[in-house]
DNA sequence: AAACGCTTTACATGTCCATGACAACTGAGT
DNA sequence: ACTCAGTTGTCATGGACATGTAAAGCGTTT
């Protein structure tokens, strides 16, 4: 899986670093905005998987970012950062559509596991629409995502995450050539800068496993790599 | 299947149309009540699938609501919203036959949890009378759900209750890959804020009792735990 | 206080994957 | 056909990260 996405708002500088660092640390990729104007504008442009909101913000509250943000997207979910308790009555009140709340002061722990939880409901909510979850054939071979596995007339072998989602990207787009920076952004996530051997090594590993069925698999020279499709 | 009917009775008025606007918008019929005595007549006249009730509402409590509607009836699913933690022990301890209670503030995922959560219970519980109660095998080790055990060559091990949970669940999806989220989503439930590791260690425990037959659950690196099916 | 179940921490172990080197290949231009 | 530069296949390896495992902490029950 790809790193997740965190847009923080917050104005207290300090408080907005700590989070950052705390997150980042974590392994998510995080965004932060100052204020509510900056939140929203950062929220259009990266598409963050998760947006943590303090409500007291110049420029723009919590409040009005959080419905800014509900009116285009019901499901990104949200968690808001409240000074007391009291308002989270308003929060939910207000139909605002927060996911969770957290009232200050927090201990960085309880931030972590909340983030943690809320992005965990979220994945099982979407429940991978984008992805394929039956079984598919490329070239001879049977390919299972549930159970990460391909059959093939000389035997089953288990495929790993990162070849797993490759050879699901080729299934969607079979007979189009997809290029490597198409194939990096899908698999590893929007931004990657490593380097482009490593799709070969990984391309090279599904041909090995897909046995007699490897030339299904296709390289388009000075392109990338292309799903023959039959 | 027809859309399910939800009562909410609940005195603030923010609150009410907050909860009323949110479970309309995840496709219930809601029907609200502000007071206890409003609630007893909407009951009757709509006879909803299941109700959620503020203890502390005008006119008749929620306690009095509760043991109103369970004096006709056992079988609709009710949660009960409540101000304080200490309240519960009341709830749970007059026996009123709640099924869940939310304690105030809450987050609006998690009241769209609970009531997807007690809902679904409640179907299964008119429909399929259990989840697995008979023995059934993983490997070579037979496990017992009515007595919470395991038998292998090796001797019989008594399982816990998280371990029994994990167990049938590996046993419900034969070969899948389970994520970690499914797995903390399934057994430690939606609002888990715990940490993941929980998890491993779990299966580390089951392993171990398995005996010879631990191999049976593999890792999946990365993504999470698969049991397999010979 | 002792036992138990669950969680968390800490450290050991293992797997996968990113990377670089080099060989083999491709295609365009001669 | 041949050359050559750029591209891709393949292999080997180190390191980052996920998981295994033991032990300690914590709250509840006996």
């Amino acid at each position: 899986m790809s790193k997740q996405r965190i847009l923080v708002a917050e104005d207290d500088t300090n408080i907005r670093n700590g989070i950052f660092a705390l997150l980042q640390g974590e392994g998510y990729d995080v965004c932060v905005a100052k204020d509510g104007e900056e939140a929203i504008k950062r929220y259009t442009e990266r598409k963050p998987d998760l947006v943590i909101l303090d409500i007291m913000m110049p420029k723009k509250s919590g409040y009005d970012v959080c419905r800014a943000i509900r009116a285009k997207d019901l499901q990104t979910p949200l968690i808001m950062l409240t000074a007391k308790g009291e308002e989270i009555d308003k929060v939910l009140g207000l139909g605002l559509g927060a996911d969770d709340y957290i009232t200050k002061p927090f201990s960085t722990r309880e931030l972590v596991a909340r983030v943690a939880a809320v992005l965990r409901r979220s994945a099982v909510a979407v429940e991978v629409p984008a992805e394929v979850k039956d079984v598919f054939k490329i070239g001879k071979a049977e390919i299972n995502p549930k159970r990460y596995e391909v059959k093939t007339k000389e035997g089953v072998s288990s495929l790993s995450d990162k070849e797993m989602k490759l050879l699901q990207h080729f299934h969607l787009h079979p007979g189009e050539v997809l290029t490597r920076d198409v194939l990096l952004n899908a698999v590893w996530g929007i931004d990657y800068f490593g380097n482009t051997r490593t799709l070969d090594q990984h391309v090279a590993l599904i041909r090995k496993k897909l046995g007699m069925s490897a030339d299904a698999i296709q390289t388009v020279h000075g392109v990338g790599y292309r799903l023959e499709d039959i």
